[in-house]
DNA sequence: CAGTGTGAAGGGGTTCACAGCG
DNA sequence: CGCTGTGAACCCCTTCACACTG
């Protein structure tokens, strides 16, 4: 058992598999199934039934030895350790085609994260509507987080604009970033930014089908 | 100095740093800067030098000792490293807004990443266009993998259309699969799947920032 | 002498193996 | 008896420290 639960004690590791474990309870769930073995669990997702049994391990004790684990109360579980029974408020900026993307994929406000605006700099989107919420003003992007209590920013805007865009945020109080831009954001270390790296990935997969590299 | 040069041999978590070191040196050629040294590099990107140095170790010596690394011929060596120096059709699936906002990324293009093909299932797509290209049914992916000679394949669809996609994608040749979409695929072990993940990157965040968990 | 290249040390994360419990 | 929970072993990755070289 986890003595006292402290985030620091969480291996950085653990905590993205714990979002992909609770991606295939809510299917289980679906699915009708109401209890499930860590070792199913493995196997549905690739992985080792140790390392399951683990990362829930610093958290508290979910299962029933001899049994496993009853797939309703797991989800409570996971999604209170997640911070996922609180409400989060996020506002876009960027609002092309993969903020439009963002701004519309479901599985955002179902997981708990409440879309409250999304900001652009070119005139041409300014006033337009995306999936139903008008797109607002760069400039008003910093009163508007602090007056609305945003605490995420998700960044979809060109590279070159993206430390800016970053610096503003934080002035109005962000607490997290999620970056699409190609970019390093240099942020006040309270801060936290993870970063989504597309062409990277690509490169990664460029890597690994190249024949030699002599 | 490295042996011989084995992808085998090279860490998976140097790969995606390669990528990041690319990016930066490319910003420091622009900036017209012709010669760096590794602290350099490690402070621009919040990294430590030792590490970046073992990273080009495993595959050659690129520097001048008591000099550093001449920018050009540095890009060089990682861009073939990366198998950059060839270029690698990609076909998208799904064009919806995600699928649309990748066909326009630019910065594909320029790593070697030739955009050959767009698919969707739906009707009303079909046929359209998306930046200047022409969006093809799904039920012809198999086909134009084979016969253009598709290394990879984006996909961009809806989760339960995911898997469908990608058996699809592997039957037709496919060698590598950036899947966009919040599902595990199975696939012959002899593809690689490389997963970009939204909403996990998201509940990341909400973890972070999450008070207590008690 | 400054900065690379690298063996060796150190720290984390994963996996094993089994004690513990329903 | 079966499966969880977990100390310990193992392995990989990062970082240190310094020999080496232009």
């Amino acid at each position: 058992m986890a003595g006292f639960l402290d985030k620091a004690n969480v291996p950085p590791a653990t905590v993205p598999r714990l979002a992909r474990y609770l991606r295939i309870l809510h299917k289980l769930e679906e699915e009708g199934v109401d209890k499930v073995a860590s070792k199913e669990l493995a196997d549905r997702l690739g992985a080792n039934a140790a390392q399951i049994r683990k990362d829930f391990s610093y958290f508290g004790e979910f299962g029933v030895r001899g049994v496993g684990y009853e797939v309703g109360y797991l989800i409570e579980q996971l999604s209170r350790c997640l911070g996922l029974k609180q409400d989060w408020k996020v506002a876009i900026v960027g609002a092309g085609k993969l903020g439009g993307a963002l701004a519309r994929y479901r599985g955002f406000q179902e997981a708990g994260f409440d879309l409250v605006g999304i900001f652009d700099s070119s005139k041409h989107l300014v006033g337009t509507s995306v999936d139903g919420m008008e797109v607002q003003s760069q400039t008003v992007l910093g009163d508007f987080i602090r007056d609305s209590g945003v605490d995420i920013v998700i960044i979809t805007v060109p590279a070159y604009a993206a430390q800016r865009v970053a610096t503003k945020a934080v002035e109005g109080g962000v607490k997290g970033i999620l970056n699409f831009a190609p970019v390093r954001l240099e942020v006040d270390s309270h801060v936290l930014v993870r970063q989504v790296d597309m062409s990277t990935e690509l490169m990664v997969l460029s890597f690994y089908l190249s024949q030699g590299c002599e």
